[in-house]
DNA sequence: AAATTAAAGGTCAAACAAGGTCAAAAGGTC
DNA sequence: GACCTTTTGACCTTGTTTGACCTTTAATTT
């Protein structure tokens, strides 16, 4: 496979599939010792793979009995208002194209989208169609699969 | 054989060829060392052999675990000729809205696409969520209804 | 109960490992 | 010689891994 953090990625994944409440106990020092890494590379692995765009809620403690907590957050947006609210929170006024496609994955993973669709989405915010400067690429990208999901719900109830 | 060029190009596509998937996977570095050329070579391969106008799909990550993936779009006798037709519009360096609408509108009642897609594409044309001034705006959609529509192609099986 | 110690997890920057860009130089072609 | 394509190299950006040092909390001792 990938890199090590791939691996720590998919395993934690399966981890969480594997357990019904969508949620996961690790300690950190024993998964570094499994995957023979720095502790520290398990978190990189959790703010880069489990943010708050992917859908993820990562809550830990320190000392004796510590843990690392991961919660799958399931979207539940029942109103165009919860939408956009949502939206500002996840998109924000500028958007990574790894942070985008991040959101599309979720989406899809969620049910939202079709794999049509999430194709269509991921060809729209790469860095190669949208052919700007950084700055700006990354407000353009942000505005466009902001629109791009509010069109999803546009004329939708519930 | 012709150039460097011409090598380069042609040890890709026999590798693609040879995988069943029309994708591979490989490091640009590992490649140039191969051909003992310079990394920025194989970019040039990919830009003038490997375009989206000549049916691929390149998609790279950098830093460790880095790659370049190289998709050939599966295009058949059946859907090619409709796509060259769509592309011969949309492929024009510059788009506006209203034409962009046509096209969509087009797709959608040959059955291209479903209503959904339709919107999704909709939204992302429009100049509102494209805010850019008028000569770079109209560039931008451009590409960016060509990299959609390019999207849907890529899962048809033939 | 307070102080101490041990057991977690957190942060940050440096080192490393890719790939990208751009312009200049080199080769061909008419 | 003018023009186009190819080749090279210097410099840039992004993603990963590691380690030294810090903070918080629980358990143990006094």
């Amino acid at each position: 496979m990938g890199t090590l953090t791939d691996q720590i990625e998919s395993y934690l994944k399966q981890m969480l599939a594997g357990s019904g409440e969508g949620l996961i106990e690790i300690q950190r020092s024993w998964l570094a010792q499994m995957f023979s890494c720095a502790p520290s590379q398990i978190n990189y692995v959790l703010t880069t793979r489990f943010s708050i765009e992917q859908g993820y809620l990562v809550e830990s403690r320190r000392g004796g009995g510590g843990y690392v907590r991961i919660v799958r957050l399931p979207i539940n947006v029942h109103n165009e208002e919860q939408l956009r609210k949502l939206l500002e929170i996840t998109l924000g006024e500028s958007l990574s194209q790894q942070a985008g496609e991040g959101v599309i994955q979720r989406l899809f993973e969620e049910g939202h989208l079709t794999d049509r669709e999430s194709q269509i989405m991921r060809a729209a915010i790469r860095r190669e169609t949208l052919a700007l400067d950084l700055p700006h690429r990354d407000l353009i990208r942000a505005n466009l699969l902001r629109a791009m999901i509010l069109a999803l719900w546009q004329g939708m109830d519930s």
